[in-house]
DNA sequence: GTAGGGTTAG
């Protein structure tokens, strides 16, 4: 037993460890009176060859076990450390404790925890922290109200666990009430719990709170920036995250891969693409590497910004790619509508022996869906199923639209009808939007009506249903659609369109009748129109949801705010720039 | 012996 335990552990950890000759003396491991398996070791015929071993030993290997989330070889540990003279020993059962919650292993933790003759303050953080690190708020959260009612009192280290967990955890929305706990305690302000705190803060919408805790704080260090940075990312406040990033950088605090990761995510998101490249060479110009965790960020950010050959120079940059580094690159692919290409990366991705995940086949079957390849991605869909991943709702979306798109509309329904799941919306909105696609009325409304049922608030099938009807000339079913919209109280959502303009962001709204520039904006697009007319453009009317005539129909077309916003590019940038136009919104066929 | 911030899809 105890050569196959120096067998466990790497060769590299014993030698780091100096520990090889120490090891033939540790105890022989006994059976214990546990219940649970995995924690037992064989008894063997050693009882009487006990040997101790000292403290900073099994210190040492369980730090080791931990740092490097050794759970078999921890376990292996644990069932010597139980034999020996430590095993109620305080501080040793609280880094076993730590052990298993550090490697994960929650349940195990548990039983350590339970099972401890005494436990002080340590003990309880280490399981709250557990908890709360590996995704389960709501345990920390009770266990936390069970140490106050045991009469331990929390440090800043249990406080810290216990707001991020609350944070995680909406329901309970005891964020202030933790918050004035802190205060009380007297750890409001220590940089640890006040990034939690604002993070907290940032993460519940409440911006002023987060920017208060923040100037409280007695000290700020990265981590305090980088969670209020990362904060107003989330919540599209792109400006505001340049800003403090800025701030960051005038404090002397060098930025990490965090900061970069959500500074990139923000300025994508909402189409601060030159804001965003600055960035990037700042970060270039620091001599940060680019590490998977900021580089995927910023290669979803050239991706959705339209560069897919950007997207792939960043994906060939990166020092150590991970999984999700080839799902960006796969979902770049898919997103431009290079099909084949994302099946051969895919591919690429497998032969190199990365293991496709869950979004790695979302994303590979997206790209076949948007590209028309209905059969290799059926094949993906088999596939998937065969590596062992149970197919989740986004997946059977897909599917349906694999299938609609291609225009098999009957074969969709009947996906839809043998999956083993309850159909959700998203997945009738998939076969709504291919029965628009193929004009297929009745399976349309078919669709629509189970859209309406389970999600009756989205302005979206509303608008395809109508238009279905009127694109068939059933304007008696549209008028129906919109009636039943109005009652409803339903209403669609207002398309704008927004244009960065030497680091600017400016937003339109179809019609835009306020705008300083209005007049010019009109002419420059009267004077485009002329131009793609000559060149052989058709306005495409079809899509247009008001029950006009054709000359109208043109017209309500031509004041999109995607057109706006073009004309306004085009009258404030040099020529030859290029234009990058975000929409909220799919962007109508016409304008597209 | 215990703590806080970040990514891909939809």
């Amino acid at each position: 037993m105890i050569t196959t335990m120096a067998l466990r552990f790497p060769s590299r950890l014993l030698s780091q460890l100096k520990l090889s000759r120490r090891l033939h003396s540790l105890p022989a491991p006994l059976s214990e009176d546990s219940d649970d398996e995995s924690l037992k070791f064989p008894s063997n015929d050693l009882e009487g060859s006990y040997i101790p071993v000292d403290r900073r030993f099994y210190n040492t290997l369980l730090k080791k076990c931990t740092v490097f989330k050794l759970l078999t070889q921890g376990r292996i540990v644990h069932g010597h450390l139980i034999q020996s003279i430590f095993r109620h020993d305080l501080v040793m059962n609280n880094t076993l404790l730590n052990m298993y919650a550090k490697c994960g292993s929650l349940e195990e933790a548990r039983k350590v925890f339970d099972k401890m003759p005494e436990r002080d303050f340590v003990t309880w953080t280490t399981l709250i922290s557990g908890y709360s690190q590996h995704d389960r708020p709501c345990d920390a959260l009770l266990l936390f109200n069970q140490m106050l009612r045991f009469g331990f009192n929390p440090n800043e280290f249990t406080l810290s666990s216990v707001i991020k967990a609350a944070a995680a955890e909406r329901r309970g929305c005891c964020g202030h009430q933790l918050h004035g706990f802190c205060i009380k305690c007297g750890f409001d302000s220590n940089v640890h719990v006040g990034s939690a705190l604002l993070d907290l803060y940032t993460r519940y919408g409440l911006m002023d709170d987060a920017q208060l805790v923040f100037d409280a704080l007695e000290s700020r260090n990265d981590v305090s920036w980088n969670a209020l940075i990362a904060g107003h990312a989330r919540r599209c406040g792109t400006e505001k995250a340049l800003e403090l990033f800025q701030g960051m950088l005038r404090e002397g605090f060098r930025p990490s891969h965090f900061s970069y990761a959500s500074l990139f995510g923000a300025c994508s998101s909402t189409g601060f693409l030159e804001q965003g490249k600055w960035v990037h060479a700042y970060m270039i110009k620091s001599g940060e590497k680019l590490v998977a965790f900021a580089g995927n960020t910023l290669l979803d950010m050239y991706a959705k910004s339209g560069s897919i050959h950007d997207a792939r120079k960043i994906f060939d940059r990166l020092a150590k790619r991970d999984v999700v580094s080839w799902n960006s690159l796969l979902t770049a692919y898919a997103q431009h509508g290079f099909g084949k290409e994302a099946v051969c990366w895919f591919e690429e991705m497998r032969k190199g022996g990365i293991r496709p995940n869950e979004i790695s086949f979302l994303s590979v079957l997206t790209a076949c869906s948007h590209s028309g390849l209905l059969d290799e991605g059926w094949h993906y869909y088999e596939l998937m199923k065969k590596d062992g991943i149970v197919p989740e709702a986004w997946h059977y979306v897909t599917v349906v639209d694999l299938l609609g798109r291609a225009g098999d509309l009957n074969r969709a329904l009947r996906f839809i009808e043998e999956m083993p799941i309850e159909p959700t919306a998203a997945i009738w909105k998939a076969l709504l939007n291919a029965c628009r696609m193929h004009k297929n009325t009745e399976l349309g409304a078919y669709a629509a009506e189970h859209v309406f049922e389970l999600d009756p608030d989205d302005p979206g099938p509303h608008v395809i249903l109508y238009n279905i009807y009127a694109s068939g000339g059933r304007w008696n079913d549209a008028a129906r659609v919109r009636k039943k919209m109005k009652e409803s109280g339903v209403k669609k959502e207002p398309a704008c369109s927004w244009v960065e303009i030497e680091n600017a962001i400016h937003m339109f709204v179809a019609n835009d009748e306020r705008h300083p520039q209005r007049e010019e904006i009109a002419r420059k697009w009267e004077e485009v129109l002329a131009k793609i007319k000559e060149l052989g453009y058709v306005p495409d009317t079809s899509h247009v949801i008001v029950h006009v005539d054709q000359q109208e129909r043109e017209v309500n077309l031509q004041y999109h705010s995607e057109k706006i916003a073009l004309a306004f590019a085009l009258l404030n940038t040099p020529p030859g720039s290029t234009i990058h136009i975000k929409k909220n919104i799919r962007v109508c066929g016409d304008c597209h």
